[in-house]
DNA sequence: TTATTTTTAGAACATTAGTGCGGATAGAAT
DNA sequence: ATTCTATCCGCACTAATGTTCTAAAAATAA
């Protein structure tokens, strides 16, 4: 690292003041003023150098084109850990049997109306087409999944082998959450619970509505 | 709260994605310009609108002179929703009756070798004395819980009856998650499966080692 | 010291970028 | 229709601001 001349580190913090007090970078005049320099040109010199250090950001031509170079490890000293978590709604709850709800708009944009769920990004993606929905009674508990659980999901109409996901038995009509494994023209859906027995059906008969990602349960 | 018109909305999201991209805000014309506007003086008409309603900072005769008046409530609109994330650390497995891993030190700063958990801090509070344990093995499927979920746990000596908790049954040395009840002289632990039974013992056989804030279980 | 490179000065210059003004539109209210 | 208000348009104007050139001063090397 190349060490910093006097007036370069006194720039350096001038500028550094100057976006911290007023979100925008300063101009040349505003560092020569700020810096008790002689002439604008000076100013533009030591930003050259420093920009060639690498200490900052610069383009020409442009008013106030200046950023600090923070990058890597030094910006830490800056920015606070922020984490990326992303909100997805709660649309509503589900239980055995019941009509499964399901996002009617194609803009999830108006979802003002639903709570919210905070969860890493990590584990949403992107977050679209990503819902929560609450679980109503006990007729998931072979799924290891029980009254007030919050089951995290994502839109889907194909899962793969041995995924969770929301299936919906056309014959019966009734929607539950099971293990899916395709294994030709029947379907067969087996629930978490490795003590509970599988069924199979015909493959046409089962449709699947979404995948579960997640299970939440929260128990204060 | 004034609304914004679809232009204003435009020019917001154009501004912040502008000083996203170059860590300093754009002139007048690169918003007429980002923003397919005729003219100049239209930007400006707006951006004093945005002024007056609060939304922007402004420095007239400024160049590049706007800053985002991201200040409290206001700014959701136009930052993705962050959430005020907690880490917790994932401290190591639990199993069937093995030593419950609990942390050594008082010294919680010391967990840079363990693995990080992020977590809503609406759930996990301030988050001290909050871990996370790696459940191994079915022997928690009485409690909902199978191998690979998350338990997300608080270090407690004493529960409220009811909730679940880790415990140590301390003349077979087993330590389990049940629900807690105590009944006076003797202490009834259930699973959470209600189909499975319940069983008592004395009070002072049971030991609390911490409760159960909530469970994730994550199916990818 | 002399030579060489770096930095500073000053000032004119060139471009960038905000402002103001007459007038056009578009709705809404009367 | 008429008036009013909120916006939009184009363009010219000018203040704000980066650039460049020459020369001097200061620091460094030979």
């Amino acid at each position: 690292m190349v060490k910093l001349s006097k007036r370069q580190q006194m720039i350096m913090s001038f500028i550094e003041n100057f976006i911290e007090e007023n979100d925008y970078p300063p101009t040349i005049r505003d560092i020569q003023n700020g810096c008790s320099i002689s002439s604008t040109s000076v100013v533009a010199y030591n930003l050259d150098k420093l920009k060639e250090g690498g200490q900052l950001n610069r383009h020409s031509e442009v008013s106030r084109g200046l950023s600090l170079a923070s990058v890597g490890a030094n910006s830490n000293k800056f920015k606070p850990p922020e984490i990326d978590s992303v909100a997805v709604p709660l649309l509503g709850t589900i239980a055995a049997g019941s009509p499964f709800p399901m996002p009617e708009n194609d803009t999830w944009s108006d979802l003002s109306g639903s709570e919210l769920i905070d969860l890493p990004q990590a584990i949403v993606g992107p977050g679209d087409n990503v819902y929560a929905l609450k679980v109503r009674g006990e007729s998931m508990i072979d799924a290891l999944i029980s009254d007030g659980d919050l089951v995290i999901m994502e839109q889907a109409s194909s899962v793969r082998n041995g995924q969770m996901a929301a299936v919906r038995i056309k014959s019966d009509n009734t929607t539950t959450l099971k293990n899916f494994y395709s294994e030709g023209p029947r379907t067969r859906l087996e629930p978490a619970n490795s003590q509970m027995d599988a069924m199979t059906f015909p493959s046409n008969d089962v449709e699947v509505l979404s995948k579960v990602l997640a299970v939440w349960r929260y128990l204060g």
